[in-house]
DNA sequence: GAGCATACCTACTCGTGCGTAAGGTTACGC
DNA sequence: GCGTAACCTTACGCACGAGTAGGTATGCTC
């Protein structure tokens, strides 16, 4: 005990706000390392130096800590997307633009973010601020799609639209998961290779081409 | 206690191996239900019909339990797919069968399945199991692009394939979540959109043509 | 430089649920 | 009909970690 003493003679008293930002950049730091349910409530204190009780004053519960960091980071990417993607744009352009913004934030929050994200799907209370989040983004691209698709004089169901939006979007996130995984590789890069994936498909279905099963 | 008795007056002694399916049976279930951390092992017992030791002495910890789940449950799968898609076939044939075969079982399957898998991608352990599945499936849907590569005298780089294919997985794996939360779907139907999305784009690719970044 | 609010700590309680020890019961061989 | 081995049970130990009670230091205000 007291070990604190001599490293750090005079430990400062830092600002509510500070402190909950050094939480919760400790939280997804844990979080993402140990997974929701093995990190636990003691690592995150001693990783934001401060103690268990602090956090429960400041944050709140474990749950409500992991939504807000959830929150936190989930807000900060929709800002960096919304803000690349203009919505006055070409569609090509806005997509583009859009997943160099998405790759982009993944790439630099490698170890934070994807896994946050990972831990997220599981459980229910969690699963709610993400698909709230997720179908914000479906929202977006399939809104971009109907667009595009008037644009050229054609319609096409909500459904379909948003099925094919909920594929982009997953084929997406899942590129993601590869990047946070492979640390050599290129943000840049594998955004372009979404690009290619997603737009050369979109752009056929934008101009009507469809694909039928050959016997049924 | 002893209320079996009333209702069940002999109860079976079942040999292990059915045991075993049984114990399975329930766990898949009670983890799709209550996520892997929430579910308890005796509620996993109980819904067995059996009691907790006999799950420990067949089947082992919790993890492994878990472990057993997801390999049965992904060998399941992965029979259906490589049985519909036949390595003779063309690459856009192979391509819709596996699809079908896929979202066909996962309709089927819906309770236990996807959210079986979307447990998965939590925590360490299983997410080691789940990634050599899906690296299977990469691959085979990597090898079927490079296939029909070949075939027209085209070659690209294996890096850029995998990841391709693995944008491949991540939407289809996607649109199988949302087909396991809209229970009103249509499996068919959603592989044909898969399909759709997945062909037109992988057969723009095959054709060698690739988007790029208007400036840069 | 006294008082008060707020930042901060150590050290506990207590529920929950994994895993197990030790003992009944049923089928089957002889 | 009796032993024996496999099947199955009830009832418990025990660790771990969420959340809290109650006390201490610090700095700001007047």
């Amino acid at each position: 005990m007291l070990a604190r003493v001599s490293s750090t003679p005079t430990f400062k008293r830092l600002p509510r706000a500070v402190r909950e930002q050094q939480m919760l950049d400790a939280a997804v730091k844990v979080f993402s390392r140990r997974g929701f349910h093995a990190a636990s409530m003691d690592e995150i204190a001693d990783d934001a130096g401060i103690s268990k009780p602090m956090v429960y004053a400041y944050l709140g519960t474990k749950e409500e800590l992991f939504v807000a960091c959830l929150h936190r980071e989930g807000t900060r990417m929709m800002e960096a997307i919304a803000g690349a993607a203009a919505p006055e744009l070409p569609a090509d352009e806005r997509l583009w633009r859009g997943l160099r913004a998405f790759f982009g934030f993944v790439g630099a929050h490698r170890d934070g973010w994807a896994v946050l994200y990972r831990q997220a799907r599981g459980s229910q209370p969690f699963a709610a601020e993400l698909a709230a989040m997720r179908g914000r983004l479906v929202e977006v691209v399939a809104g971009m799609l109907d667009h595009a698709l008037r644009a050229s004089g054609r319609e096409v169901g909500a459904t379909d639209l948003e099925v094919v939006a909920y594929a982009l979007v997953g084929a997406t996130e899942s590129l993601a998961d590869w990047l946070a995984d492979h640390p050599e590789a290129d943000a840049e890069k594998t955004a372009t290779r979404m690009m290619n994936v997603a737009w050369l498909g979109a752009d056929q279905l934008l101009r009507g081409v469809t694909w039928h099963p050959g016997e049924v």
